[in-house]
DNA sequence: AATATAAATGCAATTAGGTTGCAAATGTAG
DNA sequence: CTACATTTGCAACCTAATTGCATTTATATT
């Protein structure tokens, strides 16, 4: 998917600033998506580290990206489809978070409905499953 | 559910020390999971930071309390269901994470089956849906 | 093009979550 | 009761994340 930072920017309302278009930019680089660390191992000689969390949460709001915790509680960040917006996500498909890379992959395949209990109301539901991913698994049996 | 820290303990090869029984009654008092930083506000001034850490890592591992990560990448614990055991968990439920009071339900619901793409092989699944609790909702309407 | 102004950035300081090493205290098996 | 292994508490440390504020930058207007 081609990503276009200086539309998206100005499509949500946000200025356009070399920090922001790089951060896009590096998210967008890879399918599968990436961690705060890496982020900051990646663009922590270019943007502050301050910064970096800065944008990430506005973009995080704006519906530009979406945040997904991993099983240690690291947030990974992955562009979230166009129907997203401010204080909608719809970022209604399962999440594969590999046990041997630690990549968390956006797959496209919907979250079942989930039938609640009486009195609680769900307005999104989050599915991450845990394994191997198809990476890996080439690498281990291939050797 | 009724709850016996001591039998709890022998059953999984731990001694038994006051501090891992607070910390198990503390568990079990409410069928909800509870938060490390709960926990520790609760149980700070009994036992220090570093043992509760311990202690829930310990549990953990044993198979008697399963860890929930929150959006925000909190650790909250519940007590797992006597199915669970060393190395394998059986957590195959959902999760209720209520956006108003912040607690996180173990609900008596299945996880559905999921289809994964060829190459992925998935060993858990975990799922949280996000909304408002029983309590929450009833507090809101009553109201 | 120059200017005004609102927003974004970087830096320093701080808070909070979590880990490590070690001496003292405690549980349990003999 | 004793011996020994385990657990605990404390101090130090490390890393993640937040806050306040001065400086810089983007953009709307003249
Ligand atoms: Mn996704
Ligand atoms: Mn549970
Ligand atoms: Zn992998
Ligand atoms: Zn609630």
């Amino acid at each position: 998917m081609k990503i276009d930072p200086i539309h998206i920017l100005k499509d949500h309302d946000l200025k356009h600033t070399k920090q922001r278009v790089r951060v896009l930019e590096e998210i967008a680089m890879d399918s599968v998506a990436i961690s705060q660390p890496e982020l900051e191992k990646k663009l922590g000689k270019e943007i502050d580290r301050v910064t970096l969390y800065r944008i990430l949460n506005a973009y995080e709001e704006k519906g530009i990206l979406h945040k997904i915790m991993d099983m240690n509680g690291t947030a990974n960040y992955a562009i979230c489809s166009p129907s997203c917006s401010v204080d909608h996500h719809h970022d209604e498909h399962v999440h594969f978070n590999c046990t041997n890379c630690l990549k968390i992959y956006c797959l496209d395949v919907m979250i079942p409905k989930i039938k609640m209990p009486a009195g609680f109301t769900a307005s999104t539901v989050n599915t991450t499953a845990y394994g191997i991913c198809e990476k890996c698994s080439v690498l281990q049996s291939g050797n």
